[in-house]
DNA sequence: GCTAAAAGTAACCAAGTAGTTATGATGTCT
DNA sequence: AGACATCATAACTACTTGGTTACTTTTAGC
């Protein structure tokens, strides 16, 4: 046995981080920041709560690191599309596309941004690794855009952001608040037929409104 | 000074009531249902928390209480307009502006809605006073579809809950996720202008779909 | 193999935490 | 005027909670 292995069974800090990371998602995602318990985040990862300490510093600190964790794993997913060699119509499609499923796969995700934003985003403020998805967002996205007006077929003056944030926007709350819409209007918002439906009308609502009339 | 007065100032149920929801509301809004502490609420209501547990009889269903009365509160303003009346394109310009405005004005429905879908909206479904909602939204959203439909001057085959969940969406994300979106992008989304611009764009999106061209 | 740093454990603690008990004050009904 | 439900207060309790202390074990460099 070598001694990498026999370390790797035996005390294996990597892979600590990693579940302390990993139960820390779940926790805060279901509980919010308030209802996240510190206690279970590290039952549930199967180490000692010191050690949870030892590595992310306290439960705020620790709530950043999960944040950041997912924000890059987000950017990477949408970085690899790489839409600016497509057809601009088709970049829209594949990009609304990209977004509906990056939620419906990782519906921690929209959890850890409400609580994010309960709390002020004062998590991500201090965060550099947040503030360097700008550029690759709006640069995307405006590339988009101005291939389309300049081969004909979208209109002039949209702003990138604006239509990132509506983008996203129209799948977000319609998943991130699934709960309370299904109770108010009675009927299942996650049957594959209606998250058909919702894809189809999300990307009719977005080319509709970009495509020179 | 009459026995009715006197009573107000010494004991008054209603006040004292209408005093935890309102307490209650901002620290739900502000902390979560997971943040938010009784005692706090009692604290900020001037009561004594013994009064908190007489009226309401815990702190779920005091924030079943506090959802409730915000569901109310937005259903009558929604009401208000009769929007059946208007001129269908107007309808949806207005619709698009009380959904806005709304969620400015009221900053802590965004957050309780956040809440009540982390509790997958347990707090909710046992309401009848939210279910009567359903019935209104959908059809005002569905008379001013079909008006213009007949009118021809909207498509056909737009299902009103897609439409309001749309519309609904595009405010909801840019506000409720205003501090992170205005941490990635740089910029302020709540300026004047800022704001002005995302309600025309807002319009311009659900008319350019809902418009036959 | 010796040593210092890093990884790990169990038990602990002070400050909360939702909910209760015991008791009294006030208004209402007859 | 007396009975009774309602409105109100302070003190309390059983249990959590984030974070720490004191101590042991393993690993890597020499």
């Amino acid at each position: 046995m070598s001694t990498r292995a026999k370390a790797t069974a035996v005390r294996d800090p990597e892979q600590s981080r990693a579940r302390i990371l990993k139960a820390a998602r779940e926790e805060f995602a279901n509980k919010g920041l308030g209802g996240a318990r510190v206690d279970q985040i590290a039952q549930s990862a199967g180490i000692n709560k010191r050690m949870l300490y030892h590595y992310f510093g306290n439960k705020d600190a620790l709530f950043r690191a999960v944040l950041e964790e997912n924000y890059a794993h987000k950017r990477d997913s949408e970085r690899a599309l790489e839409l600016e060699k497509d057809d601009p119509r088709e970049a829209i499609r594949k990009w609304v596309t990209l977004t509906w499923n990056y939620y419906i796969e990782h519906p921690e995700f929209l959890n850890l941004l409400n609580s994010a934003n309960l709390h002020h985003a004062r998590h991500v403020q201090a965060s550099a690794e947040v503030k360097k998805m700008r550029a690759p967002f709006v640069k995307m996205m405006g590339a988009i855009l101005e291939k389309g007006v300049s081969q004909g077929v979208f209109r002039e003056g949209v702003d990138p952001v604006q239509m990132y944030i509506t983008i996203a926007g129209m799948s977000y709350f319609y998943l991130s608040n699934q709960h309370t819409l299904s109770a108010i209007f009675g009927r299942s918002l996650l049957s594959p037929r209606a998250k058909k439906e919702r894809l189809q009308h999300m990307i009719d609502v977005a080319l509709s409104y970009l495509e020179r009339r």
